[in-house]
RNA sequence: GCCACGGUAGCUCAGCUGGCAGAGCGUUGCCUUGGUAAGGCAAAGGUCGCGGGUUCAAAUCCCGCCCGUGGCUCCA
């Protein structure tokens, strides 16, 4: 809404000819002396800032004196006017409102006017106010979830339920950590969280200024593991028999199943302004595949139905205070899975399956059972009903697991799983999840034609296999430097790094055959690189050293006339003791080949020459 | 959003009882041609976050703002 005030000696007006929008009135001139003129254009989405209005108008009003208010439709304020009829029922508001305390004329809507004003001319004659809708972005579910409460319990493999206060954690370390963050949601840690070095100090990914606070650039080395993770997390849905799609990244605001589907969702959204709608960017890709879902026509042969998508990006404004490094972002990337079931029975067979794959998904990642625990979140109701499915779940990873139940269902889900990972400053946040959801199906109207020709409600699941890429990077970067402060040394996983094997000649001598040797790797699939800086071999197995790189090996006189590398192998090394093995070209070859099986390849994505690789930081 | 801390060379940081802008690393050049965690010498490199104020004089003191990190909150 936009106001334009004016402190009147008076103001005069009188309707001339009616637009098609007029309202009804008496044609007669007007006069309002000593007062304040208010011309107001109404604009879209208004009706939530009337009082507000009011408030302001009342405000100056009271600040000049005057006890009589003209409220004047004046659309020439704005480009982004509200529709004839909301405007009149706004205005008309208004002026209800301002009777209350003023005296009040309003004049007339969609009439041409022809009008005098004699403005007082003192420094607070003449105000101009906007007054914007408040974009709430605190959802009802948001709102709700201050008021849930949980029960808390652990449920051991045996298939005991204990109440989390009288369960002896002894041996179970992670598992206290990760049970104290969750019910007392406090901790005291004052420092940069390692992961946050790491990914800046190993190129892999940093901070952009010049955007949006969780929105990262990644380099060279990052783009490359983000998007072998990408890939591989891609393939498992797909070989799990999923459907991969792609969906818009953003949604009418004012699309009435989504907005429905929003207030029930406890994320905060970016507004983007479009041309004649409001959008917001999707925080998940369950509007675009539920919104595909709705549209298709769905039979009980072809249920269990998998639908995946990879979301670069998914968009939640968090709070500015909740950003940090890879862990938590505005922008991230996550592998969204939804599986349409056709009854409870279906959907614990999936819930199982996919509980089984999670496991398996972050294993081949290199994040394995003991580097996360297990949370299960369920209503009471359908704890009750289910109770040995639920137990069977402890008995999978053969660890206890924590319960949080609720007497009601606040959100959409009855039952869901996630594997939170318990970081280096004892923070925990969730990788893979699955969820049952029991509303949806409902409210995008998806349904299923059974055996007898009946149209049914589904369930609906929803999966995250692995969780947000950047979040599984911020797992292997926080397990990497755990592992470094046990005297291990830290790395990725060999899929994964961004060089396998750098090649170092003793001297200058060597580039030659060094760089052949190079080429021949290559060829097969391996990422090699060679150190051919002007710098001595102790500084050079440092700097290889300190990128993690599994496979080091130097090329000297010995190794070019004997026909073979000398190899530091990182996985076997220690801070003091360097492992270092004779190997054939071959040898090491298909030792990768061997470790990387399985996994997607991409290659090196810098040059092979150190000397021409520029530094990102 | 609230509280605390921070922003100085590409990076990490010192200088901050006001008085010439500093170090290490990195970069560039030269020497060095080497056998497994930093070889030597030299040089280049600055809007001290931005704006205002105090002062003869501000990186330093004061005010405002911006950005970052941590805590709170939040984390489907």
């Amino acid at each position: 809404m936009k106001i334009l005030l004016i402190h009147s000696d008076y103001i005069e007006y009188e309707p001339k000819e009616r637009t098609k929008f007029a309202e009804d009135c008496d044609v007669n001139r007007i006069r309002v002396d000593e007062c304040l003129v208010s011309f107001i254009s109404v604009e879209r989405g208004d009706s939530e800032v009337v009082d507000r209005a009011v408030e302001e108008i009342e405000d100056v009003a009271r600040k000049l004196n005057v006890d009589k208010i003209v409220v004047y439709p004046y659309a020439h304020l704005s480009s982004n006017l509200a529709d004839p009829d909301t405007a009149v029922l706004i205005l008309k508001e208004i002026e209800k409102k301002l009777k209350n305390n003023f005296y009040v004329q309003r004049a007339p809507f969609g009439w041409y006017k022809s009008f005098k004003i004699s403005c007082k001319g003192h420094p607070l004659s003449e105000l101009s106010r906007s007054i914007v809708v408040e974009e709430s972005d605190v959802t009802q579910a948001l709102k709700v979830e201050e008021e849930v409460v949980s029960y808390w319990f652990i449920l051991t493999p045996k298939g005991e339920l204990v109440d989390v206060d009288s369960f002896d954690f002894t041996g179970y370390e992670k598992l206290v950590k990760f049970v104290r963050y969750e019910m007392e949601k406090r901790r005291a840690v004052d420092r940069v969280p390692p992961h946050v070095e790491l990914m800046r100090r190993l190129e892999i990914a940093d901070y952009e200024p010049a955007s949006d606070s969780g929105h990262l650039r990644y380099y060279p080395k990052g783009r490359l593991i983000k998007s072998l993770l990408e890939e591989f997390v891609t393939l498992k849905c797909l070989e799990y028999g999923a459907m991969e799609v792609e969906t818009p990244i953003m949604y009418d605001r004012n699309h009435s199943t989504l907005r429905r589907y929003l207030e029930r969702f406890p994320a905060r959204q970016y507004i983007i302004k479009g041309d004649k709608r409001d959008f917001f960017l999707r925080f998940a890709a369950c509007f675009g595949q539920f919104l595909i879902a709705h549209d298709s026509v769905i039979t009980y042969k072809n249920l269990p139905l998998k639908i995946y998508e990879l979301t670069r990006y998914s968009f939640r404004k968090e709070q500015r205070g909740e950003l940090v490094g890879l862990r938590r972002l505005r922008a991230f990337t996550m592998p969204d899975m939804h599986t349409i079931v056709r009854d409870i029975e279906q959907a614990k067979q999936e819930f199982l399956n996919q509980f089984k794959l999670a496991v398996e998904v972050l294993s081949e990642i290199g994040l394995n059972p003991d580097d996360y625990e297990v949370a299960i979140r369920v209503t009471r109701e359908f704890y009750k009903e289910h109770r040995d499915f639920i137990h069977s779940l402890a008995r999978i990873l053969d660890k206890p697991i924590l319960i949080e139940m609720w007497d009601q269902r606040f959100f959409y889900f009855v039952l869901k799983f996630e594997f939170n990972f318990v970081d280096a400053l004892d923070k925990a946040s969730a990788l893979s999840t699955v969820q049952i959801d029991v509303e949806n199906a409902e409210r995008y109207d998806i349904s299923y034609v059974d055996e007898k020709g009946e149209k049914k409600r589904p369930l609906i699941l929803h999966c995250s296999l692995s969780g947000a890429i950047e979040r599984c990077m911020y797992a292997l970067l926080e397990k990497a430097y755990m592992q470094a402060e046990k005297g291990i040394l830290p790395m990725f996983p060999v899929w994964l790094s961004p060089t396998q094997v750098r090649i170092i000649p003793v001297s200058e001598r060597y580039l030659d055959r060094v760089i052949e040797v190079a080429e021949d790797l290559k060829g097969r699939k391996i990422r090699v690189d060679v150190d051919d800086r002007d710098e001595t071999l102790g500084k050079k197995v440092r700097d290889a050293s300190r990128e993690w790189i599994p496979y080091i090996a130097v090329m000297g006189e010995e190794e070019v006339k004997g026909g073979f590398l000398t190899v530091t192998v990182r996985a076997e090394s220690t801070l003091k003791q360097q492992k270092k093995v004779r190997m054939s070209l071959d040898e090491l070859a298909e030792r990768i080949v061997k470790e990387c099986e399985g996994k997607p390849f991409k290659p090196l994505p810098l040059p092979m020459l150190l000397s021409q690789r520029p530094s990102f930081r």
